[in-house]
DNA sequence: CTGTTCACG
DNA sequence: ACGTACGTGAACAGA
């Protein structure tokens, strides 16, 4: 079957000019609409493939409807200015894909459609699928016709045929308009009847059809229609039919066109279209539609690979300000004539670029010029650069034997922590947002902004402490991290090939006994397939189980299946090989495929703007999440080990988060606590069941520990007596008494809540900030969740945010000064944890200061505790102190 | 490319 | 009227 798509121009552009920010082309023109429209329209023509397509458009004036009913959508507030400029260049868009479309005085985008489907509608032939970003065009569904909508914003797509909407409404499409007679539609001022809601209007249409048929009820004084409704009902019988008339889509409107001419020729990528994205500024939109050999300009020409240490070298095209470096003297010049504190690297897709500024803006490396003495010299002994993602250029130099100074100003860092809603913090992300326009991905474009993109970010800096974050923490942050990252740790490939094996036969084995209970095979991986086992051939209950998040299909996540633990032999079985599959595909046979053959060594990169709290994430490997808690994940971290002659030592924050919490909630009872080193968890049972401690069980310890942490993060009683196994009501007296006891945590939870509300973000004690828009949600479950983000992120960004990072730095200052480089190195960073690799006979020397420097970075009412521990592995360590 | 699950703090 | 305890990254399935 053909398939016809019928776009209404007019809402998607609608649709799409209120979920997006506002955007400007290069030349500064609003373009948001233009882009979504282009976006959607993108992704229909990929996605469904159209044989035919066309698009439809309202004419400014008044319209047939607006002449039966004066009133028809004046309650609409005017169209904005920004928004008009952009519907002619929507109809350029649809030019360059060479898309028809059709627009008619007097009659709306809807009309159009209304008129092209109904004409169609004897073609058995043809499948109609409307876009759109209206509900009106439900009342055209039927067999072969679809609309294809947006749930909200301009992603979230669904498509509606008519099972769906009588799914959706409860009756069927034509009967939309008889819905609209009765309801009305506020949104385009159509009255309806008075007093008639959703629930009434559907109920009246299932028993009596139509707006004819409830009318015809009402006559014969119908005892299905209450007497109340009756009422309203007569008061608006002319509104009601009326009502129906306005929002009935025509199909008269006068138009003519022949299917033939709405044929779509399938190719997106014209040169049309690429000129126009280029004018527009659609420059990611461009990049997805490939190269295009006539129309790309080559720039650069690739000579080898950036890894193997030679770089991308300009063919041509030089005339805008971009500069080849050749030899010492070009880069002499360069320098000279220009601000040398305003000079700065920027690494982009593999090519290093040195921005100056008042020096012709750009200038990439020829790639010899690491080589030459003189040159390395001058680029060596300049005091500090602008970059973006500093430790990535730093890696990059060093890589070739250049190293740098330092990096002065990271426009990635500052970006991360002065933004209130971006994630993106690559370099075109943030050129976007702080220009307030798209930028090219030409360089010659994109880099000539670098100053002006940093001078806007340093300005926001300005905002309460969050400077000092970022040139106390972050910056000198960067190279820390970067030699953590290069040294990389050692990693025994052979234990873990051992460990492999051993898994792989517990995993056949495992397998087997699974397929026999089960009766099949099937893929036990599969959490979808395994449902299918469990609940459709074992049939075992599924009430009181979790949904998923968002299938809303019975889970099978391990808390889940813990529940179904003895109600058959299988559950314990799938739990089992659950755990052994994660810990051989996660870690066992990928992690020494990673091992660098230069370094024999493994290499995380840690992601420094990652993450809304301030912590710092790893990745590739990640590092950070190592198993630990089970039999087989601790022989995971034995595999991680110290050179020869070294051991692996581990500095441990005891409780940072809850010393923190204590701290910033001044809560006596716990600072109390603390000063006086008991067993917080064991203390807290004995406070909230108000028993002297040697009448504190380890259940109620555990009870205890599980709310220490889940409090900080906002846990209620469903959760924490879910987590205990306690009953809810039980749960709920014990975070009663817990508030109770710790009134300053309590104080702290409420007072928190009220910061985010007046000033829309939070922050830790050093000044580190996470803004929680959210926070004013109408809506209640947004609302509450972003109460529980504005509590824990002071806590857990002081914590594992600002302390340890200030921790990292102090120490590397003093192994820098004390030139221990080759006796103490620090590898990991876990959140609360530092693995230093330190050399045998250094360890009883340099453990205590490294601990003691980790305790006091700062004062807390709560003092930092930290455990040290050592071994030859990660796996098999010692308690030192 | 998204959803589910699970490893860590 | 309910279904979320915070912050991550990675593997796999299935569309």
């Amino acid at each position: 079957m053909k398939k016809l798509i019928l776009i209404d121009a007019h809402a998607i552009i609608h649709r799409a000019f209120h979920a997006l920010p506002s955007l400007t082309t290069p030349a500064g023109e609003p373009i948001n609409a233009v882009y979504g429209f282009t976006m959607i329209l993108l992704r229909i023509l990929r996605e469904l493939k159209p044989d035919y397509i066309t698009a439809a458009f309202d004419m400014p004036g008044p319209t047939f409807r607006h002449v039966a009913y004066e009133r028809y959508k004046a309650t609409r507030p005017e169209t904005p200015s920004d928004l008009t400029s952009q519907f002619s260049k929507v109809r350029e868009v649809l030019n360059a894909f060479q898309i028809p479309y059709f627009e008619k005085a007097g009659y709306e985008a809807d009309d159009i459609i209304g008129t092209i489907s109904a004409q169609l509608k004897k073609d058995k032939k043809v499948e109609v699928i409307i876009v759109t970003g209206d509900a009106d065009a439900f009342q055209l569904v039927r067999k072969n016709l679809k609309v294809y909508s947006m749930r909200k914003g301009i992603t979230d797509t669904v498509i509606y045929d008519e099972v769906a909407v009588r799914e959706r409404f409860g009756f069927e499409p034509a009967q939309l308009i008889d819905y609209k007679g009765l309801r009305g539609d506020p949104s385009d001022n159509i009255p309806g009847v008075k007093g008639i809601g959703e629930k009434t209007a559907t109920e009246l249409l299932k028993k009596f059809d139509s707006i004819e048929g409830v009318y015809k009820a009402l006559k014969r004084q119908d005892k299905k229609i209450s007497e109340s409704i009756a009422e309203k009902l007569k008061a608006g019988e002319e509104e009601a039919r009326f009502s129906k008339e306005l929002a009935r889509i025509h199909s008269d409107v006068p138009i003519e066109f022949k299917l033939g001419d709405l044929s779509w020729g399938g190719d997106v990528s014209g040169l049309a279209v690429r000129e126009l994205f280029r004018k527009f500024g659609f420059f990611s939109l461009l990049k997805r539609l490939g190269d295009a050999k006539d129309m790309t300009v080559i720039m650069f020409e690739k000579k080898k690979t950036a890894q193997q240490g030679e770089l991308l070298e300009i063919a041509g095209k030089t005339g805008t300000g971009i500069r080849v470096l050749k030899t010492p003297a070009d880069l002499e010049d360069f320098f000279n004539r220009s601000k040398p504190q305003n000079a700065g690297l920027l690494l982009h897709e593999g090519v290093l670029f040195m921005v100056a500024e008042k020096a012709g803006a750009v200038a990439s490396f020829d790639p010899s010029i690491f080589r030459d003495k003189q040159a390395r010299n001058i680029l060596e002994k300049h005091p500090g650069w602008y970059a973006h993602d500093g430790k990535t250029v730093l890696r990059f130099l060093r890589a070739r034997g250049l190293v740098i100074q330092g990096i002065y100003f990271d426009t990635a860092l500052a970006a991360y922590l002065t933004s209130q809603f971006l994630r993106d913090f690559s370099y075109l992300g943030i050129c976007s947002r702080e220009l307030g326009r798209m930028v090219a991905q030409d360089p010659r474009e994109e880099f000539s902004h670098f100053f002006e993109v940093a001078a806007s970010l340093d300005e926001k800096l300005n905002e309460g402490k969050v400077r000092s974050v970022f040139s106390d923490v972050e910056m000198p942050l960067i190279p820390i991290l970067a030699d953590m990252e290069e040294k990389g740790i050692r990693l025994d490939k052979k234990f873990l090939a051992g460990l492999s094996q051993k898994i792989e036969s517990g995993l056949d084995r495992i397998t087997k006994e699974i397929y026999k209970d089960a009766g099949e095979q099937f893929n036990i991986n599969s959490s979808q397939q395994l449902s299918r086992i469990l609940f459709d051939k074992l049939l075992l209950a599924t009430k009181g189980l979790r949904k998923t998040d968002k299938g809303g299909v019975v889970s099978t996540r391990e808390s889940e299946l813990e529940k179904l633990k003895d109600k058959h032999k299988i559950i314990p079985k799938v739990l089992d090989y659950r755990e052994l599959m994660k810990l051989k595909t996660t870690y066992v046979d990928t992690l020494p495929a990673l091992v660098d053959t230069k370094t024999g060594r493994l290499h995380t990169t840690f992601n420094q703007t990652g993450t809304a709290t301030g912590r710092l994430s790893s990745q590739n490997p990640n590092l950070q999440n190592i198993p630990i808690m089970s039999e087989y994940g601790k022989e995971i971290r034995k595999a991680f080990v110290a050179e020869e002659g070294y051991l692996l030592v581990s500095f441990d924050y005891s409780q940072i988060e809850l010393r923190v919490a204590a701290h910033i909630a001044n809560d006596k009872k716990m600072i109390e606590a603390f000063l006086k080193g008991f067993d917080i968890h064991k203390m807290t049972a004995a406070e909230i069941y108000n028993i002297p401690l040697d009448r504190v069980t380890p259940e109620l310890r555990r009870a205890a520990k599980t709310l220490n942490f889940g409090v900080l993060y906002g846990m209620g009683p469903q959760a924490f007596s879910e987590a205990t196994g306690m009953s809810p009501e039980k749960a709920k007296e014990f975070i009663r008494a817990y508030f109770h006891n710790f009134s300053g945590i309590a104080a702290y939870i409420e007072q928190t809540k009220r910061f985010a509300e007046e000033r829309g973000y939070v922050e830790t004690i050093f000044g580190r900030r996470r803004y929680i828009p959210e926070i004013l949600s109408p809506n209640w479950q947004m609302k509450r969740e972003a109460e529980r983000m504005a509590v824990n992120m002071p806590v857990q960004g002081t914590a594992t945010g600002d302390i340890i990072k200030m921790a990292m730095i102090k120490i590397d200052a003093r192994v820098r000064k004390e030139k221990l480089e080759g006796e103490v190195r620090m590898l990991l960073q876990v959140h609360d944890e530092l693995l230093f690799e330190i050399k045998n006979e250094a360890v009883k020397k340099y453990a205590p200061q490294i601990k003691e420097t980790m305790e006091n970075v700062v004062k807390l009412k709560a003092p930092l505790v930290v455990d040290v521990k050592a071994g030859k592995s990660w796996g098999e360590q010692t308690l030192l102190n």
